[in-house]
This record gives structure tokens, sequence and C-alpha cells, in this order.
DNA sequence: GTAATTTTGTGTAAAATGGACACTAAATGA
DNA sequence: TCATTTAGTGTCCATTTTACACAAAATTAC
């Protein structure tokens, strides 16, 4: 007779924020040991009778409050030995928030919920870099062949925000005149009537992506797909 | 105090084989209930101190004997109900083997492995068919923009293997003359002295993948990427 | 052994896409 | 009103992609 399987299952998420040419990540302060003070992604363990998605969800919206735009799944980690206490494999997730739904939850303790700008990341519990490290790649690649970039904006922006979003995400210039020619000939985008103010400069048209649009052009063999010099 | 979770943890393998015109999955049959007697991805739970990568191949190894060449990380499927006796995460892979390797091993109940046509298939236990449906999506993804097709043929293979490769995989025709070009022009395949010698028809020269070069290429920014028209 | 058949191997021209590049417009602040 | 800041726009050239057809080398059938 074997031996029963003794390992658990919890789900991480690494959630995404973007503003004023900042990438952040969603972070927990741990309140027990292991790890005890230490920041950590979001997560916990999964309950006996709820989905993986469920799970993330409910753990999210327990642990800050956040409402998440865009969750997928992005890698399950399970090396022996990657929690001291016990076998514990990870099913993690790659989550996007935009800026309308920033605000981390009253009912949580929010000295423990903080967005982390990527560029001034603590040192993080468990194997939790690794995880941000396959996030972020995952992002990198995805915002070129898919419309998650929206996620991370306001429901409507200047075209300028999109266009530093994608140099700040993908760590270089790209040039503006190109990008918005390409990006507007996805046919993807509605002008609003709005206009956005900048603090000096011109006055910006406000755009917003228009999802039903994309889904329909999609199903006609469309594919979303930006390239850069 | 919170009940102990109870939740198993499997993995289980799409692997991908493909001769003759014909993509092929290995499949077991199950010899115990539930779906005592259907066919099944090959898997099994994962040993306690073992990763999950090892665990697969283990399985693989068991139960079909069959040397994996290529091996990815898939998708983990969580739904409470997926398995009727318990709580069952299975974190999937992703597999593709060589001709050369196709051989079932005669350790394993040779009666109980299979290779299957992917349009031959029988039914499947447990979500299996999604999965199965999932691993196919990857491939047809993967093979634009990953040299994976490679792992599907010989060692030293004709260029037209290759052409029928992705004409079966995209179910699509392919225009040779723009195909062939666009892949030598990576310059990641080297051309063998040996020919084959089809049934009939004019001989073909052999090439072979050539691992290292790519690698090189991959490192100075260059990227693998077929489009068709 | 000649002709028909099968499969391999190759080039070019036209069209579409990608990339480089600079100035004007509309606002604010000094 | 002038300087500064940000938004908005078009053209030309290089590269890539696509469409497309015939000759070469072998086997098989007659």
């Amino acid at each position: 007779m074997k031996k029963p399987q003794n390992i658990r299952v919890a789900v991480d998420a690494v959630v995404f924020g973007y503003e004023q040419k900042k990438l952040s990540v969603l972070l927990i302060k741990r309140g027990i040991e292991p790890f005890k003070g230490s920041w950590a992604l979001p997560g916990g363990l999964v309950l006996e009778d709820e989905s993986l998605e469920t799970a993330v969800q409910r753990e999210l919206q327990e642990e800050t409050g956040v409402t998440i735009d865009y969750l997928e799944q992005l890698y399950t980690f399970g090396k022996p030995g990657r929690d001291p206490r016990n076998r514990v494999v990870s099913v993690t997730y790659f989550g996007l928030v935009s800026p309308n739904h920033f605000k981390i939850s009253a009912d949580t303790d929010a000295d423990d919920v903080e967005w982390f700008s990527i560029d001034k990341l603590p040192n993080l519990a468990f194997d939790h870099d690794i995880i941000l490290k396959t996030a972020l790649q995952r992002l990198k690649n995805k915002i070129n062949y898919q419309p998650i970039g929206f996620e991370l904006l306001k429901k409507e922006f200047p075209f300028s925000d999109l266009e530093n979003l994608y140099q700040t995400i993908l760590n270089r210039k790209i040039d503006r005149r190109n990008f918005r020619k390409k990006i507007l000939s996805f046919g993807i985008l509605t002008e609003t009537d709005k206009i956005h103010q900048p603090s000096s400069g011109r006055p910006a048209k406000l755009f917003k992506f228009n999802a039903k649009k994309y889904k329909e052009l999609e199903e006609n063999g469309f594919h979303f797909e930006i390239k850069f010099a």
C-alpha cells in the first residue's frame, strides 16, 4: 500500500499596475512564519471545493481588495523544498489592474499591502522572485501579440499613455509616429469626445479600447501584433 | 482550526508524434476504475519528494517507455469534480517525440499503450479531451515561433518532411518555394551529405536541425518566426 | 529504352509592410 | 509675446512577403 500523498496546493498571483511611467506589483507583508515580515505575492491555499481561479480571486479579494481587470494562469511551481514547512505546489496567476482600480481595500490591513515599483522591489519570500520574473517576461511577450496593455491604462486614455506604457514595459524607445499609425490601423480604438489636459502642452484626445470590435475582428482572422525596430 | 486540505497533485502528458503526414498522440488504456478500459493520457500522482518534471518523466517511462525529445509544462487543471473520486489538481505537460523514438517499451504491457492518430481518437477519460485540445492549440501556435517542429522529425530529414509537417499541423497548404526560402534563410539547418530515396521521384538531400547554431543566433537577437499567407 | 509519373529544387516581379525621419499645432507659464 | 511642453501628422526608402511555373532526377509502366 502506497503512503498517501501529502502535498498542499496553493495559488499565488503576480498583479501588475501601471501609472506615471512606472510598472508596479502588488505585494503583501507576511504576518506569520516562515518569512514573517517579508513581502510576498498575494495567495494562499486552495480550498477543497473551489476552483483554482476562484481561489486566486478569493485570496486577492481577502488580502488586497483590489479589483483585477485581467487574470490568466501563469505557471505552476512545484519543486520540493520551495516552502520550508511542507511540500507546496503553487499554481500562479498573472493579473493586470487599471489605475481606476488601484485602491487597496480599507478592509485589509493596509499597512500590509502595497504597490511596489518594479525597479524598487524588496526581497521576496519563498521563490516569489522567480515567479515575478516569469510574470514579467510574460507581460513583455504578451503585449506584443495580445491587446492586454489596455488593461493597464484608465478606461479612457491619451495616446501618449499607451506609447509610454509600451516603452516602459519593453524598456526601449518606440517611434511615436509609427506606433500610432500601427495601433490605429487595427481599428480597435474608439476616439471619445473628451480631451485630456496635460499639466502643460497641447491637449490630447482620449481613446478607449473597443473590446467588442476587437473580438469581432479576431473572429475574422485578424491578429493583433506589434513589432519594433 | 482549519481542516487540512485534501487535494492530490497529478501530472499528465500530451505527447505528440508525427509520421507519414499523420499527427499522433500517445495514450494508455486504464486498468482501474474510474474509466477502467478507457483511453487516457499517461500520467499519475506526484510523489512527495520529486519535482513535477521528474514526475512526468517517471510516469512516461513507467507507462510507455518512450523517450521524450521535448517536454514543457502546458497548463494546470484543477476544477473540483474532474476526478470523481477525489479532488485532483493535474499539472499537464506537452511533449514531442521523434520517429526515431516511437517504439513503446516491451516492459510495459504494450496492449495498453498506443499511438492514436489525431483524427481517429477514442473517447478519453476524465477531462483529458480538453487537455488534449489545449495541447494541440499550443502545438499549432508554437511551431510558428519556436523551432520545435524538428523534434517531430527524424534527426535527418528531407525538406519535404518539414513542409508536410507544417501543412499537417496547421491544416493548410503552404507554398513550397516560399517556405523553403524562409526556413533556409534562418541558417539553422545543416545539409548532410546523405540523400533520401523516395519510393519514386527525385532523391532529396537530408537536412538536420543545428541546435547549437540556433542557440547562438537566438542569443544575438534572432527570432524564429514563420508567417503564412 | 522510351515515355509517363513522381518528387525535388529553384527565381523573379509585384505588393505590402516596416523603419527612419522633422515639423506644425495647441496649450501653459514666464 | 515668447519660451516651453506635449500632441498630431506624412513621405520616402528598404525589407519582407506573396504569387506564381518550369526544369531536374529518379522510378514505374509500357
